[in-house]
DNA sequence: TCCTTTGTATCAAGGACTTGATGCAAAGGT
DNA sequence: ACCTTTGCATCAAGTCCTTGATACAAAGGA
């Protein structure tokens, strides 16, 4: 029993460590990798595992909370936030609207993008990033 | 003859005056609302009109240039590259990409992101939130 | 209620990024 | 060839962001 590792953190890397750290999180949540519900690290204890101060954790759990991915009590924890499952339909339209607008202001038609959308699909994945390397602490 | 208000800068906005110009040029270029072998104002021209330093407009030339959208020549100015204009296609192909790729990793269907799209499309532009950030540039 | 657990607030230090100014180098025009 | 035009390189200063440490507040358990 290993009390596995957390999250990953690349201090190389140019994104700052909390946004790493929120990015992480929000993708597990967004992606059902973690269930509604399920308890997080706590601050003190994902800060110490990563070599980090409390506050950059603190901070990334914030950001979470306060787009409702989370849900923090003092003393209680942090947990996923109950209907933060429900959130993927609203990140789908959120990135959807976001492409949307960018093609509108490229002068692209609908029925191009589409299209274009399509063939990613169809390509797959070249440039995979690393995935999180995530326990789940259950209790 | 055209004292054409190409670009305009912002400097209560979060976002620097190189990056502003950077992608307004950019969007331009992309759009074909500036032509191929069209040459842009001169670096201090612009940095003049904008009320800012030269190294600041530069930069922000330079971005572009190593994008492949615009060529400099000293002496010779800055002009849109020859093929920028079919450049479009590859932008369009990396914004879908990118798109993709989120969508996969959520673990959304083609089908199921197409749909978001399309809907995303008809129901235009309405309020823009900033939760994720796509850019543009590659490389 | 008392004590422990856990998230929050604050603030100073450090670093990264951006800007501005100036001099240099290369291309163009005559 | 000469001189002008124009982009590039460099470097210091200012600003903003991020981090780390510490003290505080709220919730939970016995």
């Amino acid at each position: 029993m290993s009390g596995d590792p957390i999250i990953t953190v690349d201090p190389s890397q140019p994104v700052p460590p909390y946004v790493q750290i929120r990015d992480q999180i929000a993708d597990l949540v967004s992606t059902g990798g973690l269930a509604a519900g399920t308890r997080l690290p706590t601050v003190r204890q994902l800060a110490a595992d990563l070599g980090l101060a409390n506050g950059t954790v603190a901070r990334a759990y914030q950001e979470l909370e306060a787009a409702g991915q989370l849900e923090t009590r003092r003393g209680g924890g942090t947990r996923v936030a109950p209907q933060a499952g429900g959130r993927r339909a609203a990140v789908v339209r959120e990135h959807a609207h976001e492409f949307a607008t960018t093609m509108r202001r490229l002068g692209v038609t609908a029925a191009e993008a589409l299209a274009a959308v399509d063939q990613a699909f169809e390509l797959g994945d070249s440039d995979r990033k690393d995935l999180t390397v995530i326990s789940v602490q259950s209790e």
